[in-house]
DNA sequence: GACAGAGTTCCGTTTATCGGAACGAACTAT
DNA sequence: ATAGTTCGTTCCGATAAACGGAACTCTGTC
């Protein structure tokens, strides 16, 4: 299957930048790469034209410039939607209710797409694109749940004059962390908007590895603890088990 | 500064890949790059191969991929804009101004966000995504300003040629930098466009060290020296200096 | 059932990419 | 100071690798 070797490398000296937030010398690439000099020179100049890369003038060393950034946060939007898009189908078809994924974007939680159900009172709480601290809202308090202790108090920190905005405190999350730990699930009764509530589960492809969450929402009456138990919960946890696997199979093929 | 085509060319097919989230089709990139048929095609398998595209089995479409979405995640790049977002949104309605978020890499400034205010004259100097050598303009100059002396000279020496283009200098640039060590802002005042001014300050995590400028601009009329600091300053003072709060909190998580 | 349109494969030509070597710049150590 | 060392960049000729036209396949349509 005849490919382009110059796009390999430079996919694998990305690779090499990626794990050094810091800066990479030349050099360093080099050595990562096997690459000789020369051709790791003129990887890196031409991802520089094109603005995935840029050297810090001072030491030379190499970074990942924003270009790249974006265009790599458009690509998990895109996929993840794309591999949930079948599952969040079927969740709104069964639950009726409106159904939502996120994904995390360090300590933010970000929907990526939302399914309308039949039922016809709606809740719209997010929008795709909406940014919320982790923890606020079913989703994002389920990729906050997800995470190991020590990240959740960095995100918990970093967040706290936003999370304020919100009435919420370190205190409330950890109570909500308890809460997901019993359960299984992460639940949001109507701290964001008092009439609804809804329930979340991490998509999780590694150990402390959340890739995304599924959320289903609703007003309160049919968020019952019945329904949820005999409804939404099972529905849910079947899609996130699905997706998951998927999720993970595709990471397993890429990492080789 | 001999660079390799097929980056290029593997670029410019992600973007069009960006712009369709539900996937686009080969001739679809073909119309859109004006690469021959089996170019778009080499290329796209190419990407395949390294997992920047994945193609819909189905349709045959193609669309962006996981791997590419784990760059920025893996190089710990958080996105600025995200962490910046309602802060730029309440300048916007406090000035009722044109907001800019701009970022540095290397020497050279990029706008990685904006807001638009109420006031009906707009000044939309930048788009998101535009470069411009450190110090010209408001947000390009706040950084530059934050840079340790031997780096400004550093920056201006790189960036002599561009720096002509919109007729500043060393000299300028240095009175510039005197003006902000004294005033404790960027002023930019009509030097690119001449109707507009804008002031900007850095955002600091630590003494030297500017992960982002936010400035402020608006029409002549809008930017007296009283407006400024009774309106203006404070407003962008106060944002500025909880962006710098959130950011510096966030690389203390990330960097160990 | 032939046609149209899209995607993929083949293959010879040539160009654009490669790597060695030379150059230059910055640091270190003597 | 100055020689030595390391790292980054530039040059250039050889050649491998990427290019594009044409042929082929598949799918869906009239």
């Amino acid at each position: 299957m005849a490919t382009i070797g110059s796009i390999a490398r430079a996919a694998r000296v990305l690779d090499v930048l990626a794990d050094r937030p810091q800066g990479a010398a030349l050099t360093d690439v080099v050595s990562q790469t096997a690459f000789t000099k020369t051709t790791a020179h003129r990887v890196l100049a031409s991802l520089q034209e094109i603005n995935y890369v840029f050297q810090e003038p001072a030491t030379r060393t190499y970074r990942l410039a924003t270009r790249l950034g974006e265009l790599s946060r458009r690509a998990s939007m895109i996929d993840v939607g794309a591999m949930a898009s079948r599952g969040m189908d079927r969740l709104a078809e069964i639950t009726e209710d409106t159904v939502f994924l996120s994904v995390p974007e360090g300590p933010v939680s970000v929907c990526v797409a939302r399914r309308v159900g039949a039922y016809p009172i709606r809740t719209l709480t997010l929008d795709r694109g909406d940014r919320r601290p982790l923890g606020v809202g079913a989703g994002a308090l389920a990729l906050y749940c997800a995470l190991p202790d020590a990240a959740r108090q960095a995100a918990t920190k970093v967040n706290r004059l936003w999370l304020d905005e919100y009435g919420f405190d370190a205190d409330r999350l950890e109570r909500s962390h308890a809460a997901f730990e019993r359960t299984g699930y992460a639940r949001n009764d109507g701290s964001v908007v008092s009439a609804m509530s809804a329930i979340a589960l991490p998509i999780l492809t590694g150990p402390g590895h959340a890739v995304a969450a599924l959320a289903v929402g609703a007003i309160n009456e049919r968020m019952g603890d019945d329904r949820i138990a005999d409804v939404i919960l099972p529905a849910l946890r079947e899609e996130a088990k699905r997706l998951a696997q998927r999720m993970s199979d595709w990471e397993d093929t890429t990492d080789q």
